[in-house]
DNA sequence: ACCGTCTGTGTAATCGTTTACAGTAGGATG
DNA sequence: CATCCTACTGTAAACGATTACACAGACGGT
């Protein structure tokens, strides 16, 4: 019995769930009424409304969302599209949202799209169907038309880039000033050769863009930048650590080696470390390195890593209380103020081999 | 204009979403044809077939879920309730929900309760009035009544515990082996006192559980093991480190002081790691460390930490399908395969200082 | 020719709310 | 006393899909 049930919940009891006209009878009242009442649109004696909420919490009643959607063309549900779940950068964002959109009585539907066109797709489908008020994106769209169809279905869409621009300033240029001066503390220290270390095939937007930040900003200082891409996947069996220190050693070894190693997440900057580590590279001694992102783990780690870093849960709070302002859930205009990313420089950022000394 | 409008999307164009009425009329069928052949319910000719999803497809139909909901009762949502969204162990949990329940159909319904009895409340409120299909806990609620109005509201839930019963066995089960095979570890290497350390006030389930397990095999080896429980938030900005530092400082230095931290969580094990580094205390020459959970950090870490570990994410999916089979969305019978925890010995658990030798 | 079956289709009722509209009652005002 | 508000309440028509039911035509067997 047990066994064959896993769950708890249904088959049990009268089940079936109270109705307005239950809760109408209840209070001797009509249905109109009772939904003036329960919604706080139109008026109401004080009576009515005693004997209403009476009723109502007498019958355990909770008014059927579909219907009230149905009606009113408002699902009281926003959509979270995000481009890959496994990735812990965007739990900060999720979690933003999420408590941003819960105390308003938004409920908050998740979508990963998994780096997918085919999933991003079905996705936005699925929650122009389900009929979401707005939608938060944690990244651009991977097909551009895409916008167009949420558009077309009436569905307000924000995306970092959107907002960013909407508070005067771009998600790139965000962080320009911590690159730059990370840039400027890895010259300072006599540092001339840079690898910045990505994951996957292709650049994602923001990396590019931080990518392309770095080269300029290398470039002014005469630190010369060049970009490795690794193929790891985090979630096979060997985390990749292996391949990853055969390929850093390689990159390494040679005489016209970087004396700085720069990782693009920080899903990768642990595969680095571990890698450096089992090829015996020193860190500061032999090779700087430092990550973008930030986490207790970057503190920990002896030496503990420096950092370039934001904080993309503020963005996505900013972000979602806009598109709640816009959809009449809340008057007051949020204070939106996109704190730039920061450079903290900790210890595994020395000065490269051979100078000072 | 733009700097006023942080979102795209609405207000632009035709904007309303066509109808399933549209759709018969532009087939020169009934609705109820339209609907047989999109739903796949009922008989339909294929000139029929062809028409409506030409129709459909040229006007970029989508079905209205709120009306389809109110009319079957059936929402093709499911929730996923978590106590804290903060923590990077509901991850996985949540991808894995996510990714069960996406190819069947089903949107996922993210609320946190943030550990909170009024916000599990109002979350549960919340979902219940959305008519969810179905819920997956990722832990016992709260407040145990709750589950009885889940059962009265007609909407089937699991939660790990009841699951692992049906599949035969119990998340306490599941660590036990892992966590007896390492305090043999221990107690092999000399080790005679342990700590095992956790955050916030009192144990929560799991964490209980497992700190029962640990006094049982201990006693059993003669290792004497103590609890302690450390009041840090990791979100503080002071991220508790120099607390932790302190008492833990304060913990070790004594004659009779543990030879063993055993950390609760991944969320712990940094700040404990940075604790003992800050203290000066060698792991593991001067004290062994190890963690319930596993991460690419733990690999990477000097020396690399040992760790018990399962699979949260596995067990997700597996209660999602399960649920989801339950709700009829799909036929199989899920192999249901709950591997238990392992655990894995790493260079951060040595022999107990003074012995050997 | 008749009956039964089988396919495919249309009509209309229904799901549970919200809300426009039309009252009703009671009091204030002319 | 007639009139006009104000304050509240009820009736009934939506919202957009699904589906029970009825029916039309085709076909086959006797």
């Amino acid at each position: 019995m047990a066994r064959s049930n896993p769950c708890a919940g249904a088959g049990a009891g009268p089940a079936a769930r109270a109705d307005i006209r239950q809760v109408a009878a209840r209070a001797g009242l009509s249905t109109a009424t009772v939904s003036r009442v329960l919604t706080g649109r139109g008026p109401a004696s004080a009576d009515a409304i005693r004997r209403v909420h009476a009723a109502a919490r007498e019958l355990d009643y909770l008014p059927n969302a579909s219907a009230s959607s149905l009606r009113t063309d408002r699902s009281m549900m926003i959509g979270v599209l995000v481009p890959d779940l496994a990735n812990p950068v965007f739990l900060p964002f999720l979690r933003a949202v999420e408590h941003s959109a819960q105390p308003l009585g938004y409920a908050v539907v998740v979508a990963d799209t998994q780096n997918s066109e085919r999933i991003e797709r079905q996705q936005l489908d699925r929650l122009i169907a389900q009929g979401i008020d707005g939608l938060v994106m944690a990244g651009r769209p991977r097909q551009p038309g895409q916008t167009r169809r949420l558009s077309r279905a009436g569905v307000p869409v924000t995306d970092p880039e959107l907002f960013a621009e909407h508070a005067g300033t771009s998600i790139r240029a965000m962080t320009v000033a911590a690159i730059e001066e990370a840039c400027r503390h890895l010259a300072s220290l006599g540092h001339r050769r840079l690898a910045f270390v990505t994951r996957g095939a292709a650049l994602q937007r923001a990396s590019a863009g931080r990518w392309g930040t770095i080269q300029g900003a290398c470039r002014d200082l005469g630190i010369e930048a060049r970009h490795v891409a690794l193929m790891i996947r985090p979630d096979a069996d060997d985390p990749g650590a292996g391949l990853a220190a055969t390929k850093l050693a390689a990159l390494i070894r040679p005489a016209d080696s970087p004396s700085v190693i720069w990782s693009n997440s920080l899903v990768l900057a642990p595969l680095l470390l571990e890698a450096l580590a089992v090829a015996g590279i020193e860190i500061p001694a032999r090779c700087s390195f430092l990550t973008f992102g930030d986490s207790p783990w970057a503190t920990a780690y002896r030496p503990p890593i420096s950092v370039v870093s934001g904080d993309l849960g503020s963005v996505a709070s900013a972000m979602t209380e806009s598109l709640l302002r816009r959809l009449g859930a809340v008057e007051a205009e949020p204070a939106v103020e996109l704190r730039p990313d920061t450079y903290v420089a900790r210890s595994s950022v020395g000065p490269a081999p051979g100078t000072g000394r």
